[in-house]
DNA sequence: GCCATATGGTGTACCTTGTACACGAAGCAG
DNA sequence: CTGCTTCGTGTACAAGGTACACCATATGGC
């Protein structure tokens, strides 16, 4: 039989957490229940993923997902992002459940479920510690990601199909930008993400075309060749027209 | 706080596992996990959905899906296969992973977690009483679902967005028809799921120009009229397809 | 100031795919 | 034999996707 108490907290530093005066005794065995976040950012040529170094056993110096087990009366999806929150210091990001991983055996502790979420987060925000220095969180391409605990290397596979199955069908690329961005960076995006080239006259004639994204005033800055036009996506817009069925498609 | 023993197993028809010798205790509280099936069915004007009447507190004598507890060495998935059989009969779908519903006060007996299954199933293949009479399962039409247990409404609405959404990118509309099927059923079925009229030479073109339905020799049979031919959906094909990255699409 | 270098920004011709639309053929029932 | 019902088929046009090249504009070095 599985051992009864995978979840000492302490592992997810919730150490301002009392132990409750009282155990909790059930006719019958229930798994702990985590939540695990895949938070995917867009550098330059790459997607990465945030990692944190895990401090403790079971998989103590592996990188792993940030996350947590969820609390008694809490929501999943606050419940993601508060660790979010507490281990990675990310707010206000996009975010949506993507799977739930069951496996009797994926955690050494015992029966642990964790209901993965996946979020985008503009990199620019959030400029953690490089990984290849001794801190104890990063993001890594995910080409090179280093060795992972429990199931969590499946579990960023899988937010990968996700991204790619829905970018071209709903706006969440605009999620790994900044408010501001040139065509061209919306263009790399897609390459990046999609592994194909586009050309560049027909992607921008599409995505105008679309009425979505809307021409700023401002110019890219810090280039040395002639500067790009920012343009910003129009999000009211595009819920307006969500409502009368439009549906988005790159 | 929460009731403490919100998993009375005989809820679930498991009366022939015996209560554990034992009591898990744990030093935190942990939630119940369960799985429930959305089965979709597809009637001749109607995309329906398997219920069954609940025969114990709390919502006795309400409509529910089927569903129970998830035990303690078992899969996810393997969860669901098993409660759709013990509870409906229905073996050899194709079952998807849904959605996981957790917020805390869903269900009144206490922290009941539960990864939410979708399966498509071939009516006429699960002829069960019909809903109308005292027996305990029953397809219902979804624009006229009874007062339905737990927020199991919400889970509907959702497997039905699914199958809206996919239906169009991936060829799991098949796995409502019967093996062999005329083009006029096929069309009947996207008419349904996606609430909008096509047009038959239209659709006849596009769906035969994918290749992947095959023309048998077999004819509609018991119909007062001329006999449609009969096709089938070439599996294979597809599969050998989806691996050179095709991509399905209606 | 001028040149080299790098990216920004633009239009047209062709091809493929989607859409609108109507009628004779086949089979069964009476 | 007639009437009814569904089957099964093709064409013309519109829309959208694709392939493709060059001048403009900014910076930095000389």
């Amino acid at each position: 039989m599985a051992a009864e108490k995978p979840d000492k907290r302490s592992d997810k530093g919730e150490v301002w957490t009392p132990p409750p005066p009282g155990r909790h005794v059930y006719d019958y065995p229930r798994p702990s229940v985590t939540v695990d976040c895949v938070v995917l950012g867009l550098d330059a040529d790459d997607v990465k993923v945030l990692l944190i170094q895990r401090g403790v056993d079971p998989f103590k110096h592996a990188w792993a997902l940030p996350g947590g087990f969820v609390r008694d009366h809490e929501e999943l999806d606050a419940a993601a992002r508060r660790e979010l929150r507490e281990e990675t210091n990310i707010e206000d990001v996009y975010l949506e459940q993507l799977y739930t991983f069951g496996t009797p055996d994926r955690d050494p502790r015992g029966r642990v479920i964790t209901v993965a979420y996946y979020a985008l987060a503009k990199l620019s925000d959030y400029r953690v510690k490089a990984a290849t220095d001794a801190e104890n969180v990063g993001w890594y391409p995910l080409d090179r990601l280093p060795a992972l605990a429990f199931d969590h290397a499946e579990i960023i596979n899988r937010a990968i199909e996700r991204l790619r199955g829905k970018v071209r069908y709903a706006p969440i690329g605009f999620e790994l930008l900044p408010p501001r961005f040139s065509l061209t960076q919306l263009q790399r995006l897609y390459e990046i993400v999609l592994e194909r080239a586009l050309d560049k006259r027909n992607f921008r004639k599409k995505i105008l075309s679309l009425g979505l994204v809307i021409e700023t005033d401002e110019l890219e800055t810090g280039v040395r060749h002639r500067a790009a036009r920012l343009y910003r996506f129009d999000k009211k817009k595009y819920e307006r027209l969500l409502k009368q069925g439009f549906e988005f498609a790159i």
